[in-house]
DNA sequence: CCGACAATACTGCATCGTGCAGTATGTCCA
DNA sequence: TGGACATACTGCACGATGCAGTATTGTCGG
């Protein structure tokens, strides 16, 4: 029996919309963006247009290079009608998985120190996937993009990636400096800077942006456009 | 055979540090903030607690209430020191996983209305997001937070996670405002406003708050501190 | 020109993790 | 007293991952 289509599918499928592709060369694509949005493992990559094609929404045509094969994927029409049935269907809520935040909610069993390594290596790590997402779209400008047509998208999409990048660096400077008051990680509590931090959250105003005191903060704070961390 | 400790399973573990618990006791505080650094389905919370035990960093014993039984699982001090060790190892990368964004990648396939309910059905996860946070949050001032003594964690915490749903939230209205300059999802390619979406990202800008076009932008922007969304 | 190393191009398998259905009891309110 | 909702799980099929393994082609330095 053939399995059922998942989002993975689906984001293999919008790949095959764009042009067909090898297994090898799908896995590489996937790296360059899918990851951002749906990080799934190289090996599924390599599954997911055998189950397309199984679904017909796909052919696979063998071609070789000397004596080593490969397999060529191209999207079929059932496959375009699945890919624009898709879009109208209502996407599940985002997910965050971080286990430097994992450490944080725990840190009471480590020190100060480990804390703030875990919490430094996320923002090294955030660092790091905010220069390629730079490098890639500096690169389009100088006309470096494989789809030239499909600049308008990778660029909206890039700059999520890159507000989300930042704002990871950002807080971690915020949490480190919030750390570096803690004599230790265990039974604190509600401390001082505790308390004015849930008068923040309860007001609705950001922990980034020093703004002194919340002394002229009139409670005019436009929706959620100010955040938790004004101080 | 017993099978080898994921970082779930120091998430279970982690969660037991504070107290015993019973299986079901476990998933109820997993949807209340475990989920939010570490989503896992509820069938793992019931499986991991398990895997501790037969790895001696955990016992469990059986309760009953009338008839039903259930089990309360305690950690052991193998199990602190199992914790104590895993603090000082190093954090995997944060992801997201984003199904509406994977909208975005490939927008092309549906209509800009498809892609635009696509994105407002994230942002409205993100603000429900938000809500339950802040309430939450607010609780702890009335003194309602079941471990007085880890609030300085669950706050700090609290302060990344509603930092990120704000972000979902006005990055959607941005990219809406985007989109609603576009005729359709397809062929677009480099607009005006896309390059100068590019020429933010080089300059490392952000395109929210905006503060005119990049004239006295004297590129002494201080590194990331400012992002893609400035105009 | 040749040897080393990286890139290309995958597959098999054990195990991890999820979704869903199923089962049963306890509690509370009308 | 009965219906809804909370408590308290387990079994199973299947989705997804990590890792090892296999083999060929391209590249670059000596």
């Amino acid at each position: 029996m053939t399995s059922r289509l998942t989002t993975s599918s689906y984001a293999v499928l919008g790949l095959l919309g764009i042009q067909p592709w090898t297994g090898y060369e799908l896995t590489r694509q996937a790296t360059r963006s899918l990851r951002f949005a749906w990080p799934k493992s190289e090996r599924l990559l390599y599954s997911e247009p055998k189950k397309l094609v199984e679904h017909g929404l796909a052919t696979a045509r063998q071609e070789s290079v000397g004596r080593r094969g490969r397999t060529v994927y191209t999207i079929t029409d059932e496959g375009r009608s699945a890919l624009r049935a898709w879009t109208t269907s209502s996407p599940q809520p985002p997910t965050l998985e971080a286990e430097a935040l994992l450490r944080l909610l725990f840190a009471e069993n480590g020190s100060t120190d480990d804390l703030v390594a875990a919490l430094e290596t996320m923002a090294d790590d955030a660092r790091a996937l905010h220069e390629q997402v730079t490098t890639i779209n500096a690169g389009y400008l100088d006309g470096e993009h494989p789809f030239p047509q499909r600049t308008h998208l990778s660029v909206l999409f890039a700059t999520f990636q890159l507000e989300l990048f930042d704002l990871m660096a950002r807080w971690v400077d915020f949490a480190k400096a919030e750390i570096a008051t803690w004599p230790t990680t265990d039974g604190l509590g509600m401390t001082d800077r505790t308390e004015a931090m849930l008068n923040s959250i309860k007001e609705h105003r950001s922990v980034f942006d020093p703004r002194s005191e919340p002394i002229q903060g009139e409670a005019t704070t436009t929706g959620m456009s100010r955040s938790v961390l004004d101080w």
